[in-house]
DNA sequence: TTGAAAGCGCTAACAC
DNA sequence: GTGTTAGCGCTTTCAA
């Protein structure tokens, strides 16, 4: 039976309570939702009578009633992951702030996975969403979760065709000052890495799985363009995840590039032991720079040069639109770009002329 | 009203598909939840118009006559940290292999806060609770879990009188491996460093807030004694949170240690920058050591010496033991204790002798 | 200020 | 195999 607990007691309820207060459930529940009105000497009554039975609300009753859940749902890639972690902190803080809590799942990046967390979500009944989408082209679980007129948020990455609030960092930007610094350095053969799939090379002008990979990466590009560097995407590689870090760097450097952008921390930390397991040294062999202020970039020697993202304020802020969405705000879809800022450490030198 | 959502819509219910179906609302449930019987015919007539009608099933009501949220509620001090964030990932794999879905709030290791916390999961039914208590010693809100009947398992750390499955790891076994390696150096003035927060000085036998620092202490001290180390609680210092690493790890070098036992990583990180900066090096000025593999130990210079805790096995069987007594089972409370794993790396050496 | 009764969306006896 | 009916615990008219 539903009001029987595990071991065979009862919750106490509110019709419990009223009882025991000698007042009718109606009475009994304006005291204790403390709304309508109630006379003092009933309210004492009714408390007291509610203490006494150690009385426990039941906010999924009172959610089938009101419709409000004061719930959130969020997807992220996974909760282990730095980022996530960090941003999931930003959201809980403000959602709690307002009184709001969450819901969590881990899409490990993957569109199905997103796309039953949402479904079990709005299942749930939560009063908003926020997520990190596993794809900004394949936008189905959006639109469903749109479809069902409960305000979504999108961080981290937008999606196509998805007209919701959406709070990124400046991608871009960050991309090409982190180009700019290295082809300053002397650079001209500089490698980007990420682990975002993708059917095949990367070539200009391709729409990535994840929008602000596609940023940075069209922000590199462009930089490298703008020098004169001939073939720019020559050393842009995709697929990490699917071929390995370590791979991919092991044939970028024999490939001859000077210089590798880690399109993450995670990534980077990876070429990181790669360069060193193959004995060369950063900057004077290879230099390296990445996006994220990682603990262990400042840490490690040498230190890394990153691109440091406001991760927690992107959580934080995404959860302050839902929360202004959720009030009722009706205004049209905001796009929040939060700007990234340098952190010039030591990981870059001039290139090496290449031994032969 | 709770039927109108936000924008005036109403979301479609099973009374809706069996009207459309033409079938009763209790043989459209039973094709829409797959139980009981239904011949084929229906089945498909009520799952087209199901699908027509775009009709989500809403868990909460399910919720409301089963009895079953299939929600773990899951307490952690901080998301952000590392070690929560890797746990609540292990608790995430196996409850979502088991059909349940997390319910996240921060303590920020506040007893109040984990107190609020747990009320709101027990207020939106959670099948079990997950709980890193943000005390050992003050158990309030575990026992007020405890007393509705629904399955409560500890993680981290175990709590006085709290009679539940708990999983921890074996932390004196660490701490005395840890201050062993560092006697066997030839140290004698080894200082062990935690935030965790305590009233006074730290006195042998003292009871901490969490068990796994107090085990750790334990161990620790008991080491050094056994070593024949004198006053061996004379570097101990905890309260790191409020006094701050820096400052500690500044008096405890002015005071002639010459080693550090970090309790966890971020004091640990914390410890190395301040030793960094007093332009001491590790491990020929300072050794230091500390509980967790976390990523940077092994990208540093140099790279710590470090007890490794099986992180998200932690998190991982906690939910396994809550999927167990969910699932019924009746046994008696259960703690597993999960053994460290010493990882050797570059930062130890014998102490320098005192210059006078 | 208080009470009676209906309703939220679903499941579960119990008949037929 | 299908339908009727009564809950689950709460809020919310509507009367009194």
């Amino acid at each position: 039976m539903a009001s029987d607990s595990a071991n065979g007691r009862r919750e106490t309820t509110v019709s419990d309570v009223a009882a025991a207060a000698k007042v009718s459930k109606a009475t009994a529940a304006r005291a204790l939702g403390d709304y309508g009105a109630v006379s003092d000497a009933v309210r004492d009554r009714v408390l007291a009578a509610a203490e006494q039975l150690g009385y426990r609300p039941n906010a999924l009753a009172k959610t089938m009633s009101t419709g409000k859940s004061h719930t959130i749902g969020i997807v992220v890639g996974d909760i282990e992951n730095p980022f996530f972690a960090q941003a999931t902190r930003g959201v809980s803080d403000v959602a709690k702030a307002a009184g709001f809590d969450l819901l969590l799942s881990n899409s490990d990046e993957e569109v199905d996975a997103e796309d039953s967390a949402i479904a079990v979500l709005l299942a749930k009944r939560v009063d908003g969403l926020i997520v990190a989408p596993a794809s900004s082209v394949d936008t189905q679980s959006l639109q469903s979760a749109i479809a069902t007129g409960r305000p979504l948020v999108l961080f981290d990455r937008a999606a196509e065709g998805v007209d919701v609030d959406t709070v990124v960092a400046d991608n871009r930007a960050g991309a090409s000052r982190l180009a700019e610094l290295l082809l300053a350095a002397g650079h001209r053969r500089i490698a980007f890495v990420s682990t975002i799939g993708h059917p095949a090379e990367y070539r200009a002008g391709d729409r990535l799985a994840s929008s602000s990979v596609g940023d940075r990466v069209a922000g590199f590009v462009a930089s490298l363009q703008e020098a004169g560097v001939p073939e720019p995407e020559r050393f842009v590689r995709l697929n990490a995840r699917r071929d390995g870090v370590d791979t991919i760097v092991r044939e970028l450097l024999g490939d001859g590039a000077t210089a590798i952008v880690a399109s993450d921390s995670l990534v980077a930390q990876a070429a990181f032991r790669t360069i060193r397991d193959l004995g060369l040294v950063i900057p004077h062999d290879v230099s390296l720079v990445a996006f994220d202020d990682a603990d262990w970039t400042s840490l490690s020697a040498p230190a890394i040069t990153v691109m440091s993202q406001p991760i927690h304020e992107i959580g934080a802020e995404a959860a302050r639109l839902l929360v202004r969405r959720m009030a009722g705000h009706g205004g049209p879809a905001e796009t929040t770009v939060l700007p990234q800022r340098l952190i010039e450490r030591e990981s870059i030198a001039p290139p090496r002329p290449p031994v032969r």
